[in-house]
DNA sequence: TCTCAACACTAAACCGTTTTCGTGACCCTC
DNA sequence: GAGGGTCACGAAAACGGTTTAGTGTTGAGA
């Protein structure tokens, strides 16, 4: 077992200073050919490379950035890190994932334990219990520090930072919008609770959608899921009690059951009944049939935080006040609706 | 802005000299009961915490361990990180997420970059690349550094350390066993290329059940899939070509799409054609018929190799020779297969 | 011959902690 | 009143680097 070598042992070894070292190993004009070679050789031999934790205690940089999310079991949080890491390793930062579970205590230790030195910045996706206390101290705080942070997907207007959303009230009026073009008159929302500022905002969407269009808003038609448990009852009481030609579901999870519930019940997919989810997961890809989907570019999301939150630690003009970023969703068709 | 404070500005402030400070902070006995009180007092209204890179550097560990693995748009990674999260952070270590992207290379560049005192230890599944190359050079010389590495699912025998695998040859004989059982006779087989463990290993034990069962193996049935972009097209010229009344998919995506195929083609599910698929993901969850599946307990998984691997930063017997830890799956039954 | 610059290198400070090893003041004991 | 012990604290080393500010030697120009 050969321990890693310092430049201490380097030094000694070829009986030069540790200076002479450290500048050798980067070049430096003020060493002789000679000695950079000999260091440079030697070095290598013995498969030197600096200890990252020494340097960033140096430079006060770790070059590592933190990313918060509620939950990884997820497709788009999956696709976000997947972006984030592949523009934050191209710019030479390591990621270090952390997950709230949804819980606000968690959050809050997640953030207290890595702003001590361990990072130079966050990505952060508030947890569903954050939204409902509407607690930010923690993220004032660190703040407060200079430590930048980039919130993503679930965000706060409390909270004065940088900022990347979709814009879900435009995206859900499209999908809206999709199914009446395509025909439907009646349509049916399966949404989550008000709190979740996704799912208010995709409600709005929904009702804009329908009043733009002229058809009337019917209460009865709007499904509100809280727990994931309630789903499969909320759908069959749906179909029990209402009449309709086209559901809506705030993500794909929601409209593949509700299709499947139209399935067992012999409606015909999409001529009897259509189908459109949100973000575009495996479920939706092999649904049967396929479901059209919002797409939300949860890849593009991720590597534009990345970028915005490097852009920021690495030009120091605190100055420049903070943007909001909106990424434009798409609508991706497939067998669940009708063609326009 | 207020900066984070340091030990030596409180020291500065309070008119003590650093070493007393820090002993405070620790309620050292060699403090006077006043000053201990004097020094918290004034730490928790500046709120310091201490910088944990300095900590690290002196302390020669940093409490972060990397789970290097090659995707993360995966349920069954997510399980795992999940489950490595829980216990890591549980044990007060946090996780650092590097992803290969199947990429040998990649896989070199993260292994080498945390090894240099980011890191305690590695959490890792190797990359399709690193599995046809057989070129384990990174890991040799991360153990031979007396870096512990844990090594979970995709695993090699070439590389002597802590191992948790999922005993796939037994899981699929069971998979087809019940399959038999149920009454199947002509079982197809979706699998992929024989370089990945665990493929070769899952038809291993469909070529043993069907031996045992007295079942003659007919090739024909056999389906290796390289890329996603083919399975389609495979799946259709097994349908097209041959006549069988259960199907095994070596992961869940590949028994979904069969399904599928059957239920365009007019089967009935189960009692035409039987489906088992492996590793329970959404898609088996909310497939139409649910697909009985292997499950692979990928949370608990993650949960064992966090603890392997701390347990062995935190107990210093490098003597104690490496384990090899196999987790059970188990079978969990749904629409897509017939009763027993 | 003296001065000055260039060269090639070294010493030491610094980053923020912990920890070992003093050290001065005080009291007690013989 | 000399020696010893305790108390409460401080100085300095150490972790592994980078960087600033010297330093000694050499050669050239005046």
């Amino acid at each position: 077992m050969k321990k890693k070598i310092t430049i201490k042992e380097i030094a000694r070894e070829l009986d030069v200073s540790i200076s002479t070292v450290s500048k050798a190993m980067s070049n430096s004009s003020e060493i002789s050919k000679d000695t950079i070679e000999k260091v440079q050789a030697f070095a290598k031999l013995y498969n030197y490379k600096p200890n990252n934790i020494a340097l960033s205690l140096k430079n006060k940089k770790t070059k590592n950035i933190a990313v918060i999310i509620p939950e990884i079991v997820h497709h788009f949080f999956t696709l976000i890190i997947s972006g984030i890491e592949k523009k934050a390793n191209e710019l030479g930062y390591n990621v270090i994932v952390c997950l709230s579970n949804e819980s606000f205590d968690k959050e809050v230790i997640n953030m207290e334990t890595m702003a001590n030195g361990q990072i130079d910045g966050f990505l952060l996706s508030l947890s569903k219990e954050t939204l409902l206390k509407k607690d930010f101290h923690h993220l004032r705080e660190v703040i407060n520090q200079g430590m930048p942070l980039v919130m993503f997907d679930r965000t706060s207007d409390e909270i004065y930072c940088d900022k990347i959303i979709i814009d879900d009230a435009r995206a859900s009026y499209n999908a809206i919008q999709h199914l009446i073009y395509s025909g439907c008159q009646r349509i049916a929302l399966i949404t989550t609770a008000d709190y979740i500022s996704i799912g208010k905002l995709r409600t709005q969407g929904y009702v804009n959608a329908l009043y733009d269009a002229g058809i009337e808003l019917d209460e009865n038609l709007i499904v509100k899921v809280d727990k994931v448990e309630e789903l499969d009852e909320k759908v069959k009481h749906l179909f029990d009690t209402e009449k309709f030609d086209a559901v809506f579901g705030v993500n794909e999870l929601y409209a593949v059951v509700a299709m499947r519930e139209a399935h067992n019940r012999g409606f015909k997919i999409p001529q009897e009944m259509s189908f459109i989810g949100f973000s575009d997961g495996i479920l939706s890809k092999y649904s049967y049939p396929t479901l059209t989907t919002v797409i939300q570019h949860g890849f593009e999301m991720g590597e534009k935080a990345a970028k915005m939150l490097i852009d920021r630690l690495e030009t120091n003009d605190d100055e420049s006040s903070f943007k909001t970023e909106v990424i434009k969703t798409s609508i991706l068709e497939r067998e669940s609706t009708k063609p326009i």
